[in-house]
DNA sequence: GGTGATTCTGCAAAGGTTTGCAGTGAAGTA
DNA sequence: TACTTCACTGCAAACCTTTGCAGAATCACC
């Protein structure tokens, strides 16, 4: 696969012609630079006659005005940085979309960017955006919280699935999330849990451990926390060794791929899931209800998150704009700017991959063994109103 | 899900600072402006005292190049744009990171940008990245292959997935693969065989479908057309029904998507796959590994794709810069470039979808009926030699 | 000491656009 | 008619860099 076959190989005169500026548009409608300026961006400005004049001219020139130089001068590219921990995770794509759908309403346009979950090319990729944006989303971040500071001073920044102090940031409540999943299991006879971790620098991790082990704690079971793993497919089947070993009897995993993969390496070893081992992911992706078991998870918002970051990321940028020391308009220092955090809340997902464990009370025998197959429809236990968030803790 | 909570909202001083610029680092360092440039573009031209005196008056002042003022005078922005049909497709990610990789090995970044599908999308983001990247890659484009061209005039182009003449092209042989389906299937013993069409603007729906109807003539089977469909999970279950009652034993299905969505729509109406209908994808995405049954699928080199067309579009760039009327070069109009148009082999990876079908012959009566949880391992048969690919069609 | 080469630095134009200011002419008002 | 107002347009500076050219200083060499 992948053996490369040259097909045609010409060479032709149809390249991208001289590029058309303002300057020959005007030049071709007999007026000064400035009013074709005007004409597109202040048409209220100039004649109406001069004005379809002018447009005709830029027509059949095929004039586009250059962003670029236009951000030069006015500060604003119209543009959103996005960078994200791993576009192949099927978390991101609803938020990526959602944010471009928030954007095109407020006519900006979204750059995505992919850091292979790799904190140096993050830090890379937010200083190639800084000047062609109006600001980024920085969607999980792996960099240490310093760092994010520091950046947030070369371009305005919003942070997904972080904290950090003095700036915007989206969260989703997985501490809840988590907090009702080992609930769940521990309701299920469950005493014996395991914590797949996900990578160490993420929040959402450390949240997660957090609240499972608070929640293991008073449900009087005893909670494992094995980590850190790749937040992939492969980071989850390659603990399932690890997890059979444990002898736990449920695990919950950073999110629904490492989930998956437990799932199918636990398979391979001839241990059936949720009858040996129940298993819950995050995320509720698309994926989680495609697999077999179907997958109980733990649903975040991510669309949500994706608009409000947009949402957070624009407002803040209209109260400042960039460059804001316009021509004799003196030195703006320190322009204030609001920094809000919220937090989203999660729903727990509950379908085929949990079933009883080994303290399940014997009561109601038929309807407390709900089999894979069974054919109740989904459940969704609503997290409770959010708690303040914890205080952000120091270091990443 | 999705409720907003407000937890912290406070003002800050902490802004984006004031940029400091060029001027800032050469005021600092007593030098001209131009050396300061020169200190970072072309350091062996400036003596190495100056360089390290300006190198530390620009770190402590915090300044970076303005990659977008660079660009508006050098021609070049060192990124790559990059516009995707569907980035919840999980056909893309591979494609995307392995031209993410390739683009940094060349010290070039990349923009993502997705466009649900929608052409119009599509002609708007090429519109808005035009400037600010040296070039851009149209994956799977929805656009007409005249509209296509004539954006090509606006910025350098390359395509993948679809044939333009004139325009560099990188293309899967879906043809061949799909070819290699419908002989998989007929020599199961299906003789009525369904195609579940994607997109009507897909240049792969094309090739498909005539691929497959020359492979069922050839196998004298019969090739009933379904679709346009939506390339997704659930444009593939909104057909199960009209599959079953199309009476077909087997299915190939415009991608993978499809595919499961087309067997979780089987599933529930109670028809059972490969038992009663055999279903066969194309992409080979993760996803195929990780549904039951495993999918059998056509198997396409995203990542080589995505790689190729990097390479292909910076070749390109590289003989013929943007804005090529430098000081005094005077007009340089229509620069030759030169346009290949690859095509990349596909492998038809059979898996557990597919099975006899009530055509099949009845030897080796165990071995041919193989269930879905057989054990055997999965087989690849290799695409032939690559063909040429048809001649262009006249539009889309 | 004169010549030429070499190394470094400054000057200024250029890139494509926006925008405050001033100027023009016409229309409105007294 | 004289004066104000208004709508429109041109001028030129500004945004932040890069880069060809030329000047200055240093050095080697004869």
């Amino acid at each position: 696969m992948g053996h490369t076959h040259r097909v045609t190989a010409t060479t032709s005169d149809e390249g991208p012609a001289v590029p058309v500026t303002i300057r020959d548009v005007a030049r071709a409608s007999g007026v000064h630079i400035s009013t074709v300026s005007r004409t597109f961006s202040a048409p209220h400005l100039v004649n109406p006659d001069t004005r379809v004049r002018v447009l005709a001219c830029a027509e059949d020139l095929g004039y586009r005005p250059n962003r670029a130089a236009r951000a030069l001068i006015t500060g604003r590219t119209h543009n959103i940085g996005l960078i994200i921990a791993d576009i192949a995770n099927p978390f991101f794509p609803p938020l990526i979309k959602a944010a471009e759908s928030q954007a095109r309403h407020r006519d900006y346009h979204v750059f995505v960017a992919d850091t292979n979950e790799d904190p140096a090319t993050e830090e890379e990729l937010v200083h190639a955006l800084a000047k062609q944006v109006d600001g980024v989303l920085l969607c999980s971040p792996r960099m240490s919280n310093s760092l994010i500071e520091q950046l947030s001073r070369e371009v305005p920044l919003v942070v997904v699935n972080r904290q950090v102090t003095g700036l915007p940031c989206v969260l989703m409540d997985v501490g809840q999330g988590a907090r009702a999943a080992v609930e769940h299991l521990v309701g299920l006879g469950h005493r014996r849990i395991a914590l797949l971790g996900g990578p160490r620098s993420s929040w959402t991790n450390r949240e997660m451990r957090r609240a499972a082990g608070a929640a293991a704690r008073a449900g009087h079971a005893e909670l494992t926390v094995l980590g850190p793993n790749a937040p992939t497919v492969g980071g989850g089947s390659a603990v399932a060794e690890q997890v059979r070993r444990s002898g736990v009897s449920a695990v919950l995993a950073y999110n629904d791929l490492m989930a998956i993969g437990l799932v199918e390496g636990l398979d391979a070893l001839g241990v059936r899931v949720p009858q040996e081992v129940s298993v819950v992911g995050v995320d509720d992706s698309t994926l989680s209800r495609l697999t077999r078991p179907k997958l109980t998870t733990v649903a975040t918002p991510t669309a949500t998150a994706g608009r409000t970051a947009v949402d957070m990321l624009l407002q803040q940028d209209i109260e400042s704009p960039r460059g804001a020391r316009g021509p004799g308009a003196g030195t703006a220092l320190g322009v204030r700017r609001t920094t809000a955090q919220v937090m989203l809340q999660t729903d727990l997902v509950i379908r085929d991959s949990t079933g009883p464990g080994p303290h399940a009370r014997p009561a109601r025998p038929l309807a407390a063994r709900p089999g894979p197959a069974s054919p109740r429809g989904p459940e969704r236990t609503r997290a409770r109103p959010p708690v303040t968030p914890s205080p952000p803790t120091a270091e990443e």
